[in-house]
DNA sequence: CCTTGTGGTAAGGGTAATCGGTGCTC
DNA sequence: TGAGCACCGATTACCCTTACCACAAG
């Protein structure tokens, strides 16, 4: 509840300030469907049909667009005849046999699957009059994805059965764990509705072929209404007054201060009013702050869920008594008690990774844990890859030995971290903050991850330190004599007065490195879970906690034996109540490019902040995605970066300033194919094949796009790229950096 | 009472690894 | 036509920094 639907409340509750009224700025351009945000291209069509008046060419455009859909046909009809071919055999080699399905069993895919099937039960239980049309929601991404869904759930299906079979055994041994397979009976029915919903979808199926053949149509006759528009003028200088006005609410905004923030600000100043918030209504739960809510749904759930409510009771039990502790902080810990409830959890959740080390263990088991591999440390990366290694990123072990052997050198002359405090240094670190030639894939280059206090930040630890890192710790818990509870009280020191300023001490065994990024490191390496992977009734676990509790991910990452950063990124991945998945569709494509668009035009008119190295353009991708409502910010992010934005940028041969003025020339070129575009010619610093090279790529991500004219992918893009973010764009680049 | 230092935590931007589909070639 | 392979996109897990808070010591 504290999640998202706290920053709904919040944007409403904020109606006063200038984020009212960039909202509004932003909602009148959405509203206009995209011409809005296109000044630029108004323009442009202006200029491109009094050109057209001029020529008499139009016969040949028009001509070489209809080609269009006829290629389209033609290719759906050959996917077509292919997706049924291989769908065939997937089924015969289904039917061979059953036992081979369950061999096959991944628990990452069944997560994939279950979840959906999760979300459709909710979805269910609170709009039950609306199924059908959820479930003719969730299939809009078309053909592909319905027969692969459909593949997908009879696999799981069958495999539920089995593990079903297995728990109804299990039952007769343990009471708690017949409440999971009363889950999974659960599980198993909503499979059967989604199958059921599965065969209303082969008739949907054939209308979403249909409709994608007349979508073409009907984007080809927008296009045409668009141009024919002919209250251009007025539309552009209206965009040019908002951003005009803008430009005015920006200045005052600066004079005022921080009060509020757009949505490329969105995270941050709305996000501090909103953690405040949170901490408040934290503190309150007792009183039930969301508890309302949580109750009626609740009662309205209907009584198979009991298995899992249950498991979710424990779960919840277990917070309330963690709460009580906190309040009563003198109060003894109750150790056994704790450890007992997540047995329990352990139990109820199958999950036998989840017993963490409460009893900590002594030292000694530790250390030959840590040297035997038996925490987890993240020294598979660099063998397991099979992928090409990206050239910096990590870079290789002897490379970055060698440089952190370096840094230390140098660090070491400078005297040790003691001005490592996060406020000390915050914003000093200046990284390449020239986006267009910051190498998209690499992160920060080693020697731009030194920041001016001689801290690296911004990279990743290496093998090498962490080794470093728990050889520090195991190192102090040895010389301080601290026992087999050394690394429970080093992990949790404030509780120890003692050894209060351990982390001190431990730190400067990475001179290089902020003590903070030290004293996170270690809890990674020492606290994080075995089991990685997810299953669906954590899933749910995590959605009914927040529902209740917010984000008290530590008490909840307990609970599950996992660590808190991954509890809490786990329900980042699911907090989307309108997720998708597969493939992009167009609206999603122009939506993204349409609010990345915004947030880059919004900060043009902000100062450059100074970041961290592993920063890039600080698009705000959290208030992207909660707009986009399908995907979440990381997607948003990797689609931006690794798709959208060219490798090129990547290899310094490009700028991402060059794709709008390659596509406003084109634009203004009105060639009917890419053969009558002069590519040696087109961009004054650019070659020729580096311009077609680009080109090729933009059109790989035009989806059904492809197969249009070379005139009507020029359109479908320069609608995506506004012409007018690259002033934007070079506008906030010029600015000289602010720490 | 104020300031400073420290541990602790949520939030958010970003990367690495893996899996499965797709398309090309033979 | 189908097998084999490489590539690419989607997904998941994980990383790391920042901002902020609470609290204790000076």
């Amino acid at each position: 509840m504290v999640g998202g639907k706290q920053r709904g409340e919040k944007k409403t509750k904020d109606e006063d300030g200038s984020l009212k009224e960039e909202s509004s700025l932003k909602d009148r351009l959405l509203a206009s469907g995209g011409e809005g945000l296109t000044p630029s291209i108004e323009i442009m069509k202006k200029k491109r049909s009094e050109k057209h008046e001029a020529s008499a060419e139009d016969v040949g455009v028009s001509s070489s667009r209809s080609e269009g859909n006829v290629d389209v046909n033609n290719a759906a009809d050959k996917n077509e005849r292919k997706k049924k071919k291989k769908e065939k055999k997937k089924k015969s080699e289904r039917n061979g046999d059953c036992s081979e399905v369950v061999a096959v069993s991944s628990s990452l895919s069944e997560g994939n699957v279950d979840v959906n099937n999760a979300e459709d039960k909710n979805e269910k239980k609170k709009k039950k009059s609306k199924r059908h049309e959820d479930v003719a929601v969730s299939l809009s991404e078309g053909n592909i994805d319905v027969n692969y869904a459909r593949g997908r759930n009879e696999k799981k299906e069958r495999k539920r059965k089995l593990e079903h079979g297995n728990n109804e055994k299990e039952s007769q041994v343990a009471g708690k764990k017949n409440k999971v397979s009363e889950a999974g009976e659960v599980l198993e029915e909503t499979h059967m509705r989604i199958e059921d919903n599965m065969g209303l979808q082969k008739n949907v199926h054939v209308d979403l072929v249909r409709n994608s053949e007349s979508e073409v149509r009907r984007d080809r006759k927008k296009n045409r209404k668009e141009k024919n528009r002919e209250d251009r003028s007025s539309t552009v200088a209206s965009v040019v007054n908002i951003l005009d006005d803008n430009r005015r609410e920006e200045v005052v905004r600066v004079q005022k201060g921080p009060e509020s923030e757009g949505i490329a600000n969105m995270n941050k100043g709305e996000g501090r009013d909103r953690k405040k918030e949170k901490k408040k209504k934290q503190k309150k739960y007792g009183g039930g702050g969301g508890g309302g809510d949580t109750e009626v749904i609740e009662s309205a759930a209907d009584g198979k869920d009991a298995g899992r409510e249950e498991s979710t009771e424990i779960v919840q039990d277990k917070v309330e008594s963690s709460k009580k502790e906190k309040k009563k902080r003198k109060k003894k810990h109750n150790v056994v008690q704790e450890a007992a409830s997540i047995q329990i959890m352990a139990e109820t959740m199958g999950n036998q990774s989840s017993v963490i080390e409460s009893d900590g263990g002594n030292s000694s088991s530790i250390k030959n844990k840590a040297r035997e591999g038996k925490l987890k440390v993240n020294d598979e990366g660099g063998s397991k890859r099979k992928k090409k290694a990206k050239p910096l990123g990590n870079g290789s072990k002897e490379k970055s030995s060698k440089k952190a052997t370096q840094m230390k050198k140098d660090v070491e002359t400078t005297g040790p971290s003691e001005k490592s405090s996060s406020k000390a240094t915050s914003k000093r670190v200046s990284f390449c903050e020239d986006v267009e030639v910051f190498p998209s894939s690499d992160g920060p280059s080693d020697e731009k991850a030194v920041g001016e206090d001689g801290l690296v930040r911004g990279k990743r630890f290496s093998h090498e330190e962490d080794e470093m890192v728990k050889e520090a710790v195991l190192n102090y818990i040895d010389v301080h004599g601290l026992g087999a509870e050394g690394l429970n009280m080093v992990l949790n020191c404030k509780k120890h007065p003692a050894i209060v300023q351990c982390w001190k001490e431990i730190g400067a065994a990475l001179p290089w490195r902020p003590r903070q990024s030290v004293y996170y490191r270690a809890h990674i390496l020492f606290e994080r879970g075995q089991n990685s992977s997810w299953t669906p009734e954590e899933y749910e676990l995590i959605r009914k906690f927040h529902e209740k509790h917010g984000s008290d991910w530590k008490t909840l990452a307990e609970a599950l034996g996992k660590h808190r950063f991954h509890v809490k990124d786990t329900w980042r991945r699911i907090k989307l109540i309108n997720m998708k998945k597969g493939k992009w569709s167009q609206d999603e494509y122009q939506s993204l490019f349409d609010f990345v668009n915004l947030d880059l035009r919004l900060k043009a008119f902000e100062e450059r902040k100074t970041k961290h190295g592993m920063l890039r353009d600080n698009i705000s991708w959290t208030a992207i995605s909660e707009r986009l409502e399908t995907r979440t910010d990381a997607l948003c992010c990797q689609k931006w970066y690794d798709q959208l934005t060219s490798p090129l940028v990547a290899e310094g041969k490009w700028l991402d300033t060059d794709d709008y003025r390659l596509l406003m020339e084109l634009y203004d070129l009105d060639a009917c194919c890419m053969e009558d575009v002069d590519w040696d010619n087109l961009l004054e610093h650019r070659s020729g094949d580096l311009c077609r090279k680009r080109w090729n790529q933009m059109v790989k991500h035009l989806g059904d796009h492809r197969n249009k004219s070379f005139a009507d992918q020029v359109d479908v893009l320069i609608k995506r790229y506004c012409p007018d973010v690259l002033e934007a764009r070079e506008a906030y680049n010029s600015k000289p950096a602010v720490p």
